[in-house]
RNA sequence: GGACGGUUAGCUCAGCUGGUUAGAGCGCCUCGUUUACACCGAGGAGGUCGCAGGUUCGAAUCCUGCACCGUCCACCA
């Protein structure tokens, strides 16, 4: 039957083979024995195509799982998709935008089924992609972040946190997107540098410098460094009358060491409503203070004839007004300073005032902060983030963390379970009676995912969590760290008294071969189901493995992708020149000796690739994997075996070295290759290869 | 402003706790139409391991300083 079969290795089987696998059952570790593995699946968001960062990601974690369901241990491997608030709300009102519409003319009710569909759409693709890219995954327990099991423990967390005072609602100020209309995290704006006039205004016996003249209108305190001598005669709490932009005022001195005697003046006018410093320091001397800009970005009744006008247009007119009276000192045109934009839509960061939940991170509830449940966790060894330098990247970030503000002004997403009659709150579902108001908020979306890994098992039922909880390893991207990684770590530590999981790999970013970022502006993306289809599953899996060790970008080209399809190829010529020449071989032929070399030299390999596994180093197993099959395998050993399969005496011998080198090898490289190596077992196997046990030396 | 990472062949990168002629893949050059595979085989060229010091019998590997590249965090009215 083996002489049929082609010279070239068909790539376009792959689909038969993952229905052969998945059929088989043993995806589900219901089907399986041993002691427990578990990957919980990054959810996905399920707002879009996969791309090549998911194919990274899912490759890694299937070779993991993979080569621990031949390892014998009952693995999990956990997929689930992310309604992912903000960012599909955004994904989802661009839509609404090139059609000529916005959420602001629909009700909240619309636009929540719209958004709705449209993501059951998106997630039944992204989950499809999922599967053509060979994950190994149960998808008997996939999940969604929006499942009512789900929902249920995310709103048991938030109760319980807020009873143990960990989770508390403050009206202070915070990063508002005047496009998306919500607050934002720190970790969802950016910074960019921008040259912009810097003014200098007489501010009665001041000098005062701004670059945003639009908010100065309430301005009525002046601050300055108490230990500045330029001002000593000024005393804290000193009143000054003094002319300003809209008529005469009174202003009050106040003495705070925020201020930079070095810088501009070593005056300052405050905003306290729309600056964090400000807050800050209007907090400190409990100053009052009033709204300026409104949430749309335009100025309010106190800038008088300057009412509703956008603050980027109202700025030169109010320059013209303050250089008519008299009160523009200079200009320098020349200031350079960093702005604060919304991560997604790059306009400016407005902060505003505005009541929201927030996570207590530094606060200490029975002798520990949940900051400090992160961080003993990392430092303690319970989970070993690879590579190590991401895991001071975290302590230092986690060093200077401030609380975690939780609720967003976004309509796609849990809805926060509090309601309010005057002063009361009160934490439910459903009202709880008359004259209650419900919370208009949603969760961030990574109140719900930093829950995921027990999430996702306690809404399967008790046996799952009692099973597979804590996970094993959690592989996702550097780049989520703090979003994500940190979140779960704390979540998991104060619901359960236990880390998540132990193990943490993170990947780096997938670059074009030139090393550049990929974006769909540049025209640089690469389709991963694309590559699937021209070189192979096996073939994707390989260029995203070898050479790729953990927290470090990697450049991926076609013509590296080629390069493993190549490899594909030359498993199955092998494969082919082994079954042609081993037909009715016998098993238990006795051994030459040099052949019994040749299976110990094998024994290296098999405890070198077992010793990188079990290191997660699998770029480093790849590669040796990869070598020994070419250019040791393929090259010498089938090459030497020619004359010896023509001599009668050595020929019964080496048709069983040559079997036990393939299967062998078949083995080892199906963690990496699953497909090509599965088919090749298929030809001489009723078992599936998915599920034999990986080869140990003997 | 603070911190971290990197700098090894043309390109992408390995080189564990310092020890024989520094490795791989791709690319390049030469040769080869051998019945597993041209999606191949055989062979080859190519590196003063960023720079300057130091420790050592011995350093790509440890220490100090510098340069360049990259990343993250913070943020100044």
């Amino acid at each position: 039957m083996t002489k049929e079969i082609s010279t070239h290795y068909d790539q376009s089987k792959e689909s038969e083979i993952y229905k052969l696998w998945e059929s088989s059952g043993y995806f589900n570790p219901d089907n399986l024995e041993g002691e427990p593995f578990t990957i919980i699946m990054p959810p996905s968001n399920a707002n879009g195509q996969v791309h090549v960062g998911h194919a990274l990601g899912f490759t890694l974690q299937d070779t993991i799982i993979r080569y621990q369901r031949m390892l014998g241990k009952k693995t999990l491997w956990l997929p689930g998709t992310d309604h992912a608030g903000f960012e599909t709300q955004v994904v989802f009102e661009k839509k609404l935008e090139k059609e000529g519409r916005s959420r602001f003319q629909m009700t909240r009710e619309e636009f929540y089924k719209e958004i709705w569909d449209f993501v059951q759409e998106n997630k039944k693709q992204t989950e499809d992609g999922i599967k053509r890219l060979g994950a190994s995954a149960d998808w008997s327990r996939n999940m969604f972040t929006l499942d009512p099991r789900i929902i249920k423990i995310v709103y048991e967390t938030f109760e319980q946190m807020y009873n143990d005072g960990l989770i508390y609602r403050d009206n202070r100020i915070c990063n508002w997107c005047p496009k998306h209309q919500t607050g934002l995290s720190d970790l969802e704006t950016k910074y960019e540098e921008r040259t912009e006039p810097f003014y200098y205004f007489k501010y009665g016996p001041f000098t005062i410098a701004t670059s945003r003249p639009e908010t100065k209108f309430g301005d009525k305190y002046v601050v300055m460094h108490p230990d500045d001598k330029r001002y000593q005669d000024y005393k804290n709490g000193q009143k000054i009358e003094l002319e300003w932009i809209n008529g005469p005022i009174t202003a009050t001195v106040i003495k705070d060491k925020a201020v930079d005697p070095e810088f501009g003046s070593g005056v300052m006018t405050i905003t306290p409503a729309h600056d964090a410093t400000d807050f800050e320091i209007a907090q400190r001397h409990k100053l009052d203070f009033e709204q300026i800009i409104d949430k749309r970005g335009k100025l309010l009744p106190i800038a008088g004839e300057f009412v509703g006008v956008k603050i980027l247009e109202a700025r030169p007119k109010i320059i013209e007004k303050l250089k008519a009276k008299g009160l523009l000192e200079k200009v320098d045109e020349n200031y350079k300073h960093n702005v604060q934009l919304c991560y997604k839509c790059s306009n400016l960061i407005e902060p505003q005032v505005i009541p929201q939940w927030y996570v207590a991170m530094t606060k200490e509830i029975k002798g520990k902060a949940l900051r400090d449940k992160i961080k003993d966790a990392i430092e303690s060894g319970e989970v070993v983030i690879n590579p190590e330098s991401k895991a001071n990247f975290l302590k230092t970030w986690l060093n200077e963390i401030r609380d975690w503000p939780i609720s967003r002004q976004t309509w796609w997403g849990i809805p926060i379970p509090a309601w309010y009659k005057g002063d009361k709150v009160k934490i439910s579902e459903d009202s709880p009676g008359e004259g209650w108001e419900k919370d208009p908020d949603t969760f961030d979306t990574w109140f719900s995912s930093g829950q995921w890994p027990y999430a996702t098992l306690m809404a399967l039922g008790e046996k799952d969590f009692e099973t597979f909880y804590p996970t094993r390893v959690l592989e996702t991207g550097w780049d989520i760290i703090f979003f994500w990684v940190a979140r779960m770590i704390m979540f998991g530590q104060y619901k359960t008294g236990k880390p998540p999981f132990s193990y943490v790999y993170l990947h780096g970013l997938v670059r074009d071969k030139d090393r550049q970022k990929m974006s769909k502006s540049k025209g640089n993306v690469i389709d991963p189901l694309g590559v699937i289809d021209t070189y192979g599953n096996d073939a994707l899996r390989m260029a995203l493995l070898v050479g790729n060790l953990p927290g470090n970008d990697l450049p991926l080209s076609e013509q590296k992708v080629k390069g493993y399809r190549n490899f594909a190829n030359k498993i199955w010529n092998a494969a082919r020149f082994v079954m042609q020449n081993t037909e009715g071989y016998d098993p238990s032929a006795k051994l030459h000796s040099d052949d019994e070399n040749i299976l110990n030299d094998l024994n290296q390999i098999i405890i070198t690739a077992t010793n990188q596994m079990n290191k997660y180093a699998l770029a480093h197993a790849a590669e040796d994997l990869y070598h020994y099959f070419w250019h040791t395998f393929a090259d010498k050993i089938i090459e030497e075996s020619k004359a010896k399969l023509a001599n009668p005496e050595t020929k019964a011998s080496t048709q069983r070295m040559l079997r036990e080198i393939l299967e062998t090898n078949l083995k080892l490289l199906h963690p990496f290759m699953p497909f090509v190596t599965e088919t090749i077992w298929q030809m001489n196997h009723k078992d599936l290869l998915m599920v034999e046990s990986w080869p140990s030396n003997k």
